[in-house]
RNA sequence: CGCGGGGUAGAGCAGUUGGUAGCUCGUCGGGCUCAUAACCCGGAGGUCGUGUGGUUCAAGUCCCACCCCCGCAA
């Protein structure tokens, strides 16, 4: 089927290279563009593209979509169908509806939960224990498409959205690939969504900083949803401290909460609802990741340590 | 040339006004103990990022160049 596929960051990486495994003709790549970013605002290629150019794919990076350009540029591609794989923009009806069997994308959570930029981080920043993959034949709204499959997996109590991400993302091409081959044999069953949506909006750096007041479940989810990227933070001693990873476990016994307990291999916190959160991966402004406790072998933390 | 922090024993950190390096953990050996990841004693382990660079009687510590790592911001 010859497929013109819109992608962007990593996520999308394994649906385009299973896409390619299984014979599919992918006619040309449509990415976001390439931005300044990191010290000295190096141009960055998106993953997508790289991994394009690495298949001698066509890219295609235009910064809209609706002046009628892009629009020309896929009919003479003349696809069958289109994937939208975390691609950044929203596509216009008459890019939606061109091909034969129209677009269809691959949302990462269980659709009509979680709509929008992150969903992945979202579930685990509301503590869900479990999401997954749909895919759905794209329309004008928000993730609003009739959904075709979808694919559910557990979260583990101490995962974190780097790690689910991972999971997802191989998912992802798995529930693509299916979804291409019901498309083709004709044996899928679009249905409409139902039941309660919500929205997972792009992440901001508002959400980073770590509210020990708040219970220790919580400040977990947040450690974990965020990691590693933009990534929780909290500070000690005047400097910015990253958290990558928690665990649960203990009682604060009357600490306040941003209080440092005993702390000889991870920095146990103490927080609002009288529970421990045991940070045990970290990373200083300026300085690597380590684990806390190598972290602890060089920076004195005694008991009673207010953590904010 | 966007702003900034840093490269010292396996890991994390100190290192004062320049005088050839210390701490915590780990590791090895011994001891204590019913026992232990606990405790005590002892040992090994470092060309202090690179430059057969500059200053100096003397540089981890000052100056210069380069390499590498990282935070912020985008």
């Amino acid at each position: 089927m010859r497929i013109v596929f819109m992608g962007t960051p990593d996520f999308a990486v394994p649906c385009l290279l299973r896409l390619l495994s299984d014979g599919e003709e992918v006619v040309g790549v449509f990415t976001q563009p390439d931005k300044p970013k990191g010290r000295g605002y190096a141009l960055t290629p998106p993953p997508v593209k790289t991994a394009a150019l690495e298949h001698e794919i066509p890219v295609f990076q235009p910064n809209t979509l609706r002046d009628g350009e892009a629009e020309k540029t896929i009919r003479a591609l003349a696809p069958d169908l289109i994937v939208v794989v975390a691609y950044g923009k929203i596509l216009p009806a008459e890019i939606l509806f061109l091909p034969q069997y129209h677009s269809v994308n691959i949302h990462a959570s269980l659709l009509p939960k979680y709509r929008g930029a992150a969903p992945i981080q979202w579930c685990i920043l509301q503590g869900e224990k479990k999401t997954g993959v749909t895919s759905m034949l794209m329309d004008e709204g928000l993730d609003t498409g009739d959904m075709l499959l979808h694919r559910e997996t557990e979260i583990a109590e101490n995962m974190t959205a780097g790690e689910l991400h991972d999971v997802l993302s191989e998912l992802g091409a798995q529930v693509l690939s299916e979804t291409v081959a019901g498309i083709r044999t004709g044996t899928l069953h679009p249905i409409p969504q139902t039941g309660e949506s919500c929205y997972a909006p792009m992440l901001t750096k508002g959400l980073c900083p770590l509210d020990f007041s708040k219970p220790a479940q919580e400040v977990h989810n947040q450690i974990r949803g965020l990691s590693p990227y933009p990534a929780a933070t909290f500070r000690l001693s005047g400097k910015r401290i990253k958290a990558f990873r928690s665990t649960l476990g203990g009682s604060a016994k009357g600490l306040k909460p941003g209080t440092a307990a005993f702390c000889e291999s991870d920095i146990v916190v103490a927080c609002g609802d009288g529970n421990l959160v045991h940070i045990t991966e970290l990373q200083p402004e300026g300085k690597k990741r380590m684990s806390a406790s190598a972290y602890l072998a060089g920076h004195k933390l005694p008991e009673g340590t207010i953590l904010t």
